[in-house]
DNA sequence: ACAAAGAATGAATATTGATTCAATGCTTGC
DNA sequence: GCAAGCATTGAATCAATATTCATTCTTTGT
């Protein structure tokens, strides 16, 4: 014998991995995962082609894990901006406004992880994590029905059309991110998470705050 | 000179083309338009593959004419259900409805005309087609504004939220459509519809109606 | 019936990427 | 320094489809 695994190897190859990780992301947050091509990929991580396969079993795996970790963190910040003092509505208010704003900040990211359509594997990992979702937003309108500041109503419905109208309103063909002033990240984009948090907001609650 | 295109040839050859537009649209139908190969098309419409290219020049062209056809009978139908007598919120409460119903009806066609990435060219087709649908619900919701009955706000804006709550709840990935019942189409239907419909209204407006 | 011109055919080609794997290079324990 | 294994490489392979085009079939006017 004169080979075995050794502690550094072990983080080496880690390393190796996250870094593939890291690239992978970068690619879908530029276009997507359709686009993010296992070459460039490679190129960007400085790999070979045939490296990302001893580290995946495939395309669709690789994908299914960026999918997983970036998922995970978009599920903890809207449980998180959930979790704070007060009514229903107010933390529905404040959980909304941080999807809104992600969801301004990396359109195509939020795009690749809502609504592109992607392989089954993803698909299944897309599952997973829209339920989360659903549950968390669910739970919290229940709440609101239960304190009476939320009429009652189809909680996982209504929960739907929440990511529905700023997903479409934000991140869709006719979103104002595409049709106007693309570099500048003017302060007009709070009056646009204003808006859509406040249609959003009136549609559950039926109420003009 | 031994041969001119007659009349009878070119009704002809125009039912030729129709006959392939109808079948790409039932391909379509089925999978959306990147699943749409041309060789099944060829199949169903009874024609060679080539015989395709006598008619459109690439099938990137194909789905643009399709996509058009398509959209133009939605546009027309949306138009339609604005235009009855009422109030501005009676007029928008018979259209949202119209447009929920038909996208419940055939899930797939909506997901490819709303949501589903196309080529460049099927995505201007989309462009000008959003902005027809946006432009009617804009126009609804200011005069709706002038009579009154909704507050006022950005109707540009609210308007792709209404078409994103209408998309998301019935095409996306978590309508109820593809997590229950898929076989039988319950007159639970109705009540879905009147849901998402109900949140739009109370968005736009902010009352309990 | 014939020849000219267009239309249709579909097998062959081109294209676009993912995936493989034989060759090469590193690490490790002695 | 060496041999045994593992890791990396990237050119070659494979696969899935759109597209082409030489050939064949139809239509038309005489």
């Amino acid at each position: 014998m004169a080979y075995r695994e050794t502690e550094k190897m072990r983080q080496r190859k880690a390393e190796a991995r996250k870094k593939i990780i890291e690239c992978t992301w970068e690619c879908v947050s530029e276009g997507g995962f359709r686009s993010a091509r296992i070459t460039r990929i490679a190129g960007l991580a400085g790999v070979a082609t045939g490296t990302i396969y001893r580290h995946f079993e495939s395309r669709e795996d690789l994908f299914a894990e960026i999918f997983r970790l970036a998922t995970q963190r978009e599920v903890d910040k809207v449980a998180e901006a959930l979790a704070v003092d007060g009514s229903a509505v107010e933390r529905l208010d404040n959980a909304l406004r941080q999807f809104a704003r992600r969801a301004l900040k990396g359109p195509m990211k939020a795009w690749a992880l809502i609504a592109e359509p992607v392989d089954p594997k993803v698909e299944e990992e897309r599952l997973v994590y829209r339920k989360a979702y659903a549950n968390l937003f669910e739970q919290a309108i229940r709440s609101g029905i239960t304190e009476g500041c939320i009429p009652d109503q189809d909680a996982r419905l209504t929960s739907t059309c929440l990511v529905g109208a700023i997903s479409e309103s934000l991140v869709g063909p006719l979103s104002p991110t595409q049709t106007e002033t693309p570099p500048g990240h003017d302060n007009n984009e709070d009056e646009l998470v204003d808006t859509i948090v406040c249609f959003c907001l009136r549609g559950l609650t039926g109420t003009r705050s």
